[in-house]
DNA sequence: TTCTGGATATGAGCAGTGTTAACATTATGG
DNA sequence: CCATAATGTTAACACTGCTCATATCCAGAA
């Protein structure tokens, strides 16, 4: 396995690309492409420390120039993973017309995003690193992730709605979209494979934002 | 750390309870209680299989006799822990009045379950084990855990309800249960730190439910 | 009773892991 | 130009999951 050229776009360009460098040039870009591939073929518990520093090309001690510890680099992964995800919800939000169809699209999209990378999904929701708090970065990236979600549900329930209840219904809505997730991915959900249309999500999606905004202007 | 003397309900009585003995009697069970303890206290990836066995009092390979390897064990627990949710959802059904605050209740001593023994909890959703489907038994335990949730769905809605409406409703409660569960134990949830009844898992809860009804009432 | 087979426990050992320390090489700024 | 920081390498430590040969105990058959 040959050393890639570093190819940065943000980095320090290397000094002599033909020759094979002692420094990599990238490689804590690389040691994240690296581990990312490996996180998807093979589970987070399973990702070792030294095999990522193998796919990358490198000594099994050089990773820690760049990361604290195993730890470290699972957490960067997540947070990546949190930044793609509300990226993703973004484009969701902007992709449906606004009200239930958005917000149905918008569960269905973070299903989707779950299902394409299970093992991904998993380790931004806890495998592999026992306490998040020792990475605020990656729970401030958690929480951004569903402001799209939050903005949605604001407009689908109008203006006029108290704080609290939006406050409220955002927590259902992230928790069923999650929860709704976690079943999917480890084979808990009996319905079709792929998530489409029919599947059992968009149903209890679409009856959680009907009963919701029911709920809403009942309570008004 | 001395042996215990066996203290088998079940299995086979000790010959000499004074005596040290070579065979320890009863060890399947005291490793899984040892392993449980380890659990709570240092998450289910730093647990390993040779602290189990030393906790228990006994040779690192010990274990081998009664546990086809680690994950086999970590699988015996969650198993374990399926059944005493399932059990605790049927207490709490029994002891909330039919109808909304039935199915609020089961929902929060779903929370507070999980709450109670988290990293149990994050081991019986995935953490630990990549692949669920080498162990049917989990599987089996895990979707009996939610029979007392479907049955007071089905109350809540009405018998009238559609099987396929019931379905989706009954996911979609799961879905919103674990979803809640796993972001208060992971710390997302900035309310309260417990499980009261002024925390946003109530609100959320009932909102979904007055929902759900709503919606049913109103698809009919 | 003695014998014998199966279940259970022990110890040594292997390959692999996360992590650290001492050392080598390169890049960079004064 | 050269000190120094950044980045890489090798070696080693303690630990892990797991396997194997061996030792011990229990229980039923001769």
């Amino acid at each position: 396995m040959t050393k890639l050229p570093p190819e940065s776009s943000s980095g320090k360009p290397p000094a002599q690309p033909t020759r094979r460098a002692y420094h990599h040039g990238d490689l804590k870009r690389a040691l994240i492409a690296a581990a990312t591939d490996l996180l998807e073929q093979e589970g987070a518990e399973a990702l070792s420390f030294r095999a990522v520093a193998r796919a990358a090309g490198v000594s099994q001690s050089a990773p820690y120039n760049h990361f604290a510890g195993k730890e470290d680099l699972l957490a960067t992964i997540a947070e990546a993973g949190f930044v793609a995800l509300a990226a993703a919800q973004t484009a969701a939000a902007r992709r449906w017309p606004a009200g239930e169809d958005r917000l149905t699209g918008l569960g269905l999209d973070y299903i989707r995003f779950a299902v394409a990378q299970p093992q991904l999904y998993r380790l931004m929701f806890g495998v592999g690193v026992n306490d998040w708090h020792a990475y605020p970065d990656v729970s401030a990236a958690k929480r951004a992730t569903f402001a799209p979600l939050h903005h949605a549900l604001g407009e689908f329930l109008g203006a006029d709605t108290p704080a609290a209840t939006l406050e409220q219904a955002a927590v259902a809505a992230w928790g069923l979209a999650h929860g709704l997730a976690m079943l999917r991915i480890d084979g808990s959900l009996a319905g079709r494979d792929r998530v489409g249309e029919a599947g059992p999500e968009e149903g209890a999606l679409r009856l959680f934002g009907r009963g919701l905004r029911a709920a809403c202007v009942a309570a008004r």
